[in-house]
RNA sequence: GUCCCCAUCGUCUAGCGGCCUAGGACUCCGCCCUUUCAAGGCGGCAGCGCGGGUUCGAAUCCCGUUGGGGGCACCA
């Protein structure tokens, strides 16, 4: 055993014990019951997406208990850390619905950064090496490296452990010496036991049981840092302690830590808390499926999500059926407030279907009023599409005209929004300042009929054209026009002889749809024609007469 | 290498010993509605990885196997 006064020479004079911080953090005064939980984001500025799904199950799991719910930011690798994430944790926090019930300002309990926290951790540290469960360690990182590659070259596990543990059981005197020499070594937890398995209950996945821990591990990384920060685990044992967390929901990359995490709580003298494990976003690839990655799938970041324009519920929505797979078969905002139950969570890693998002959010689209959807259309072009911002703007009636095509007053609304990014390509055709006319006859939208029918169907329609408020007598127009330059008067004769016919009414009637709204696909041409204006019409209409 | 987790239509899933000739949703296909594009309605294709048990009876329980995923860092 170390000598008390050569580790207390290790840490500042003045830093207090366990029992300060014990005081200073208070149990949480919660019903019965309740959960506290956390997000525990590490700032690499990266949103992972499962992030959001596995804070979404936290957040909900704690509220609907009538816990809590936080954000602790856990920057103990400072190398990896990004400029100006807390900006875009926020954002990203907020747009998703996970932002912290509370911070350093409004509770007792932060601060919620961990390298703020260093004093907390080096009084626990200090602790457990005083009482003989933590060491110094000074191999080299060289000298490990060589280790585990004899370990796997003789096909043992690999880890610090057993007489691999070069400084567990070291002389005092050579510590003391190395020490005095100002050598550079980190702090090892002293593992208990190498034997045994260890069994806990995970509140997703029920029992499980695990090879216990045999491993020591760094738990105060290197002294040369400043701050000296702690690792991952001892941080996580000491938090989630401090700040009363008693349910921890993390992705199930953790399992294979338990053990250790829960030799740590004892060392401590913490209560652990309940683990749920929760499986991963999945990605197909060619045949097999792996972790969404970071590094090669777009749709892993919020990013992606927020930038495209989906609305926040769906992207919820499709996450939370994920989750329960229950709740994917309710009503959208049903399914927002009814609880997450974490038995019911997936155990096997889903893939994430960007078909089956698009279908949620165009559903989920079609419900909202056409001023809600330009609202958010605006909201969301506001950094990333200035022109549409101000054809918006300064056409404001007339956006509202075009949205509420087949939107208002329809039993059915159509579904041709996904995304706020949607509209400029699915909607600025409304727009003068916004769209191309179409002046080729020979042009691949107008499907391949002859370019000099077109442009003999284009001349008589424009030359013709009249407005007309009824909706058949104005469709008549077209009908007629297909009528007088050969198109089949039915789809049962055009089938009957295919070779009589340029086409048929849906034919000529697309040349019409493609000459206003450049798309073979469109809101209802009477309806367009009607928000367009005769002059308009006539206009885009003879642009394809050349 | 070793430890752990997982396994129902292409995808998300329901199913927790007999209500299962396996139900729903998305995709895809067909039909209907429609003077046009959508939307909508109806219908269809498609699944319990494999092998052993246990049981009167197994998608459901057990064992094995195969396959997939993850951990074994001074990253979290």
């Amino acid at each position: 055993m170390l000598d008390r006064a050569l580790i207390d020479g290790l840490f500042p004079a003045d830093l207090p014990d366990p029992e300060h911080w014990e005081q200073l953090y208070p149990a949480r005064e919660l019903p019965e019951g309740a959960r506290v939980t956390r997000f525990a984001p590490s700032p690499t500025g990266f949103v992972h997406i499962g992030g959001v799904y596995t804070a979404t199950i936290a957040k909900d799991v704690a509220h609907h208990s009538g816990g809590v719910y936080f954000v602790r930011i856990e920057d103990t690798d400072q190398s990896r850390e990004v400029e100006g994430v807390a900006a875009q944790f926020d954002r990203a926090f907020e747009y998703f619905g996970i932002a912290s019930d509370e911070d350093a300002a409004s509770a007792p309990w932060g601060p919620y950064l961990q390298s703020k926290r260093e004093l907390i951790y080096l009084s626990y540290v200090r602790e457990l090496m005083r009482q003989g469960l933590a060491y110094p360690c000074f191999c080299t990182r060289e000298e490990l490296a060589e280790m585990t590659k004899r370990q796997q070259a003789t096909k043992i596990p690999t880890g610090y452990y057993g007489s691999w543990a070069r400084w567990r059981d070291a002389d005092p005197d050579e510590v003391a010496a190395k020490l005095a020499a100002g050598d550079d070594y980190v702090v090892r937890f002293r593992s208990p036991g190498t034997e045994g398995r260890v069994s806990f209950v995970d509140a997703i996945r029920g029992r499980l049981e695990h090879e216990a821990n045999r491993n020591d591990v760094v738990i105060l990384k290197s002294v040369t840092q400043s701050p000296r920060l702690p690792t991952y685990h001892l941080a996580h044992a000491v938090d989630e302690h401090l700040m009363r967390v008693n349910l921890v929901v993390r992705g199930e990359e953790w399992i294979s830590s338990v053990p250790l995490h829960l030799q740590l709580f004892a060392a401590l003298g913490f209560e652990p808390p309940t683990y749920a494990h929760v499986a991963p976003l999945m990605k197909q690839e060619s045949g097999s499926r792996r972790k969404l990655s970071k590094r090669k799938d777009p749709e892993a970041s919020v990013d992606f999500y927020v930038d495209a324009g989906y609305p926040a519920p769906a992207v919820l929505y499709y996450l939370r059926g994920l989750a329960n797979g229950r709740l994917a078969e309710m009503p959208l905002a049903q399914a927002l407030t009814t609880a997450i139950s974490l038995d019911e969570c997936g155990v096997a890693g889903p893939l994430v279907d960007m078909v089956k998002l698009a279908d949620i959010s165009g559903d989920h689209i079609a419900t909202l009023s056409g001023a809600t959807v330009l609202d958010a259309v605006l909201d969301w072009a506001a950094d990333r599409d200035p022109e549409l911002v101000k054809v918006i703007t300064t056409n404001r009636a007339l956006a509202e005209r075009a949205i509420d095509v087949e939107r208002v007053g329809v039993e059915n609304p159509r579904k041709d929004l996904v995304r706020w990014s949607d509209f400029r390509p699915v909607y600025g055709f409304f727009f003068p300042e916004l769209f191309d006319l179409v002046s080729d006859p020979a042009d691949e939208r107008l499907g391949g009929l002859d370019a000099s029918l077109v442009r003999k169907l284009a001349a008589d329609f424009a030359d013709s054209y009249r407005y007309d408020a009824d909706q058949p007598t104005w469709f008549g127009q077209i009908r007629d026009l297909a009528g007088r330059h050969g198109f089949a008067p039915s789809p049962k004769a055009y089938k009957q002889d295919p070779d009589a016919y340029p086409g048929m009414l849906r034919d000529a009637a697309n040349v019409i749809r493609v000459a206003l709204t450049g798309s073979t696909r469109s809101p209802d041409l009477h309806a367009v024609a009607a928000a367009l204006g005769e002059d308009e019409v006539v206009r885009r209409v003879r642009a394809l007469v050349g």
